[in-house]
RNA sequence: GUGGAUAUAGCGCAAUUGGUCAGAGCGCCAGAUUGUGGUUCUGGAGGUUGAGGGUUCGAGUCCCUCUAUCCACC
């Protein structure tokens, strides 16, 4: 089983390291997203070490697509298919339930998709998005919820919240069941709870308290930052997370830009995950300490500085700006490849530092110092 | 040198017999993206229609001259 260890607090803000199977993570610590096996940008688990990479995070659904979960066991699991030996998270899936509307029928079963890739339809509950994440043979399983838009109706929230609470109990019961079996490939594989319920304190409160009584490994806050202001997003934050057990790791899920990470931080939470570094370095966005810049604008054509003077990631220690932009313009995969590199680098050394801040007892201070940085335009 | 063809936005092109016809695409410029959108989405800036003259109420469209380019033939 896991060991969660807290070593250090300031404040609500936690420093701690996670202990499992697959070897321990620091945190707070941020996940780097590769959704089917793979870090987009053509990053290689090869090439993780060098940007700090502690912890992978993959999803359920679009393995299970393609290439197949049953081929993932087969290959070993997916740390052994990647060649990954550190620990990795498996997404439920239950986010697909949210972000491919228009495509799904939720019942209290599960939920009817289409397959994104074919369209040929898909079923998933909770057992079969356990069975999925246990043929995966991830670290952690996240539960299968629904994140229901943050703008809907109370009473669809309601039941929407009430029906995860069923989902997780169900989760909770497959996931025991899988572990106990010969064949499994990871029998010490772990389950995170969701916490939902939009912007609602007292469903959020209420749900808090039912899932923190199912003695999980750990608990998500989701169904944030789909669509309510920031300000909302750390209140939210400010109402759940003491409500979420102190000694087990708290997860806000798909969060998120820099200062939103700094902000969650200061509010207990350990672990992270977004799509930002890689999906906004695909497409021309570096993250800096003097703010974000869009390597595409024609004012860095000629710029011979690296992204960021003094940065140790493979971009900056060998091509300029100007390279990469040209990379970038020219369709070539190296533009996003050194922008992923760099932003992953960013983010994964920003999380050292707030674990240092924190050992060194003056993360409110770093985290002052950091925001004026990030929001500064010196570029 | 002779004959023929072409000339519209940065580029390759559209504009029924002269009548809202000066346009779309690509490119360019900028913005968006939060449990993934690699090829996505949204905005924006560019043209005295090669130059000059003529016919007409009206010319990218017809006529003349010039210029440039391309193709044939000497």
């Amino acid at each position: 089983m896991a060991k969660y260890t807290l070593l250090k607090t300031e404040g609500r803000a936690k420093r701690a390291q996670f202990e499992t199977v697959h070897g321990t993570v620091q945190t707070p610590v941020f996940m780097n997203v590769g959704t089917c096996a793979a870090i987009k940008g053509a990053v290689s688990t090869l090439d993780l070490s060098g940007i700090g990479t502690q912890i992978e995070l993959s999803n359920t659904y679009h393995l299970h697509v393609r290439p197949g979960d049953e081929i993932v066991k087969k290959m070993g699991g997916i740390r052994k298919f990647m060649n990954w030996d550190k620990p990795v998270l498996t997404d439920s899936g239950g986010f697909q339930v949210f972000s491919l509307a228009g495509l799904r029928k939720i019942k209290e079963e599960g939920v009817t998709f289409h397959s994104h890739v074919d369209g040929r339809v898909i079923f998933m509950g909770p057992e079969e998005s356990m069975r999925i994440q246990s043929n995966l043979a991830s670290t952690i399983a996240m539960a299968f919820d629904e994140c229901p838009p943050s703008l809907a109706e109370r009473s669809y929230i309601e039941n929407s919240v009430a029906r995860t609470t069923r989902w997780l109990e169900r989760c909770k019961k497959e996931m025991a069941r899988l572990n106990s079996l010969e064949d499994t490939i990871n029998r010490q594989q772990l389950l995170f709870g969701i916490n939902q319920g939009g912007t609602l304190t007292d469903v959020r409160i209420e749900h808090a308290k039912r899932i923190t009584e199912m003695e999980l490994d750990g608990y998500a806050v989701g169904g944030l930052a789909v669509g309510e202001t920031h300000e909302e997003m750390y209140r939210v934050l400010d109402e759940v997370v003491p409500y979420l057990p102190a000694d087990k790791p708290v997860y806000l899920m798909g969060v998120g830009t820099p200062a939103n990470i700094l902000e969650a931080v200061e509010r207990g939470v350990d672990f992270f995950d977004c799509v930002y570094p890689t999906r906004n370095g695909r497409h021309g966005h570096a993250y800096t300490n003097h703010g974000k810049i869009n390597l595409l604008n024609a004012k860095y054509e000629t710029d011979d500085r690296p992204i960021e003077e003094g940065c140790g990631c493979p971009a900056c220690r060998n091509h300029s700006r100007a390279y990469i932009r040209h990379l970038l313009k020219a369709g070539e995969m190296l533009g996003m490849r050194l922008m992923v590199l760099h932003n992953l680098y960013f983010y994964n050394t920003m999380m050292t530092e707030i674990r240092d801040a924190i050992d060194n007892g003056c993360f409110a201070s770093y985290k002052k110092t950091k925001l004026e940085g990030l929001e500064a335009k010196e570029n």
